[in-house]
DNA sequence: TATCATTCTTATCATACATCAATGCACAGA
DNA sequence: TCTGTGCATTGATGTATGATAAGAATGATA
């Protein structure tokens, strides 16, 4: 729980003793490679935090083809915000890509959270609106942007994830099939070898 | 204002007086079509919420290409949240598809309001929720669907748009030329008249 | 009504990316 | 060491969509 704690204290300023109420709220566990927190039709009753490891949240579609929404590592929450604020059915899948420990934070973590501290309020808005820029960027790219030029920006974005998620993921994160990435990669490779 | 003033009241519980307080904080402006409201490299100052007409938000990309990011029509809100938010340069135009009765919405309304009343903060916390699912499901149509799955989409989802909306800017919404979009309401046509 | 601009459609050709299939690794388990 | 399984690469081919160009259609304005 030490990222957890760490991550908290330095977004929230939350007092001390409501902080150790609080943070009895929240729960560790570990979960195994491949293991599934999340299916289509259940609600999601937590964001999960990432203490150490991979997540993905992701789509099937009507053809069995997957479609990652979301990957996460060390400090980053994934979840299905939408899911767990309605209360609605999720339609999407999360899994660890690597064993993983979460910590799971729950609605109501959340909601007296924001009761205690104008702090975590603040920190929650934040949150919110990056995710919005975030999504934002992303949707901006697709509709703009060539395969090569998506898979230059996640590099840049993510340049750890690039080593640690397989390539098959990186393409359907892209929109992509794995083939086509391999492709792109190989010219890649060309360019700089021959730079300009 | 009358719309303005009809929503706020629906979503955001403000006792009276208060609420004769901020929306003297507020701004009527008509703007004629074409005109522009807000520029790339610019701060966006204002939410813009739609009395009567049509805004659009969108890219231009580096070979001149537009890219509409989100269309709004009556009640709807038009803004560049992550500029406003963050006080960032946007990357966004906004401007008017018809002549347009705008209300200015400061980002010091929304503070103040978010102060003053426990209900506001709470419609604003629903409508960044609601502003994060309507990305991911298009950020997922865009990963998984064909350009007539996302036209089919779009029609359910704004029938009204679909008639006031010139189709090369719905082309420009679905990420599509305009020749595709005609294309693929060739093929609907014909569907419908030869149904299985 | 005539004129002009904008939008939509149609046609042709070009291309990015998908699909299908085969091969080559690497690594885990027997 | 062998063998199976998952992943990355490569090649051949297909297809949806893009690019370009030229009409129709629509609508505004004189």
């Amino acid at each position: 729980m030490q990222n957890f704690t760490k991550y908290l204290k330095a977004k929230a300023n939350i007092p001390e003793p409501e902080f150790q109420l609080l943070i009895k709220k929240v729960v560790l566990k570990n979960i195994g490679k491949g293991e599934i927190l999340l299916r289509p039709g259940e609600v999601c009753r937590h964001s999960f935090f990432v203490e150490k490891g991979l997540l993905r949240s992701y789509t099937v579609d009507s053809s069995g083809k997957e479609h990652i929404i979301q990957l996460g590592s060390e400090n980053w929450i994934v979840s299905d915000r939408s899911s767990a604020f309605f209360n609605e059915p999720s339609e999407l899948f999360i899994d660890a890509i690597e064993d993983t420990h979460v910590v799971l934070v729950s609605s109501d973590f959340i909601n007296e959270a924001s009761e205690i501290s104008s702090s975590f309020r603040n920190f929650n808005q934040i949150a919110l609106q990056n995710h919005i820029r975030h999504q934002q960027k992303r949707i901006n790219l697709l509709l703009s942007a060539s395969a090569e030029t998506r898979y230059m920006n996640f590099i840049k974005l993510y340049p750890d994830l690039t080593l640690r998620v397989p390539q098959w993921m990186i393409a359907s994160y892209l929109g992509i099939t794995p083939e086509s990435l391999s492709r792109v990669r190989k010219e890649l490779a060309h360019k700089n070898f021959k730079p300009n």
